[in-house]
DNA sequence: CATTGCAGACTACAATTGTCAACTGAAATT
DNA sequence: AATTTCAGTTGACAATTGTAGTCTGCAATG
């Protein structure tokens, strides 16, 4: 995990974290909540649980107001980066290009993707 | 997951998962544990779990000779396949394209894999 | 100001995961 | 044949995860 994580967010967790990197600014729990269970159709303690969950393993921030605001610590790109990696490690050896190579050859990119993916690597130096 | 599981592989019992993919033929435990005791330093309790974890999930097959010889049911590439499209639904929002710019913009590519996608992606139609 | 609603803290509880020990019966060894 | 060695099975136990209930005190509202 990042290594200012205390552990890795969990599949629940994740939810919480998308939606605090999807809003500008830090939420107080009644935001998060009113979300949740509506995307999600969780009660609202099992959303408090996992906001305390997360806060205890250092990946949201609170602050004090009338109530806590919260907000993440890590960024979503470093998570996804840091998922992503840990997925070459464990699965392709430390190879990226072998995902790259898994993807390609097991259909997981549309001729758009594709197309667009040739462009990235043309520009890139 | 694969659609042939009846859960996740965990992040142990891949070890297991990975030394069978690498054997050509079946194995039986003796040779399994052989090794994972030395490359993992797990107890022969700890492996005997794992593999019948696996099989009672539906990724190892046993087959009755003398005693049990073990093999894989699901390839190392449909596994590899299904965890990268899982990671990517998760947490590129299903487009792949997207976890590629990641591994682009967060340095998780070296000179040389860059060079060889852009050959890879010069050749793909 | 009395009442209500909910944030925050604590507790709970089943399922999964990482590790491993004990037992049992068959195979190998002496 | 008696002994030893494990494979295979069953059980175990702590930590983590998914999901949720309860209680307490403050803040908004009538």
């Amino acid at each position: 995990m990042p290594d200012n994580l205390a552990s890795k967010i969990t599949d629940s967790e994740l939810e919480v974290m998308k939606l605090l990197w999807r809003a500008k600014d830090a939420l107080p729990v009644t935001v998060i909540r009113e979300q949740l269970q509506e995307s999600k159709g969780w009660e609202p303690a099992t959303i408090k649980t996992l906001i305390a969950r997360l806060v205890s393993k250092g990946a949201v921030r609170q602050e004090k107001r009338n109530v806590f605001y919260y907000s993440p610590v890590i960024t979503e790109k470093e998570y996804s980066s840091w998922a992503t990696k840990d997925l070459i490690a464990r699965i392709y050896n430390g190879k990226a290009r072998d995902l790259i190579a898994s993807l390609v050859s097991s259909d997981g990119l549309s001729q758009d993707d594709i197309a667009e993916l040739r462009d990235m690597f043309k520009v890139e130096e």
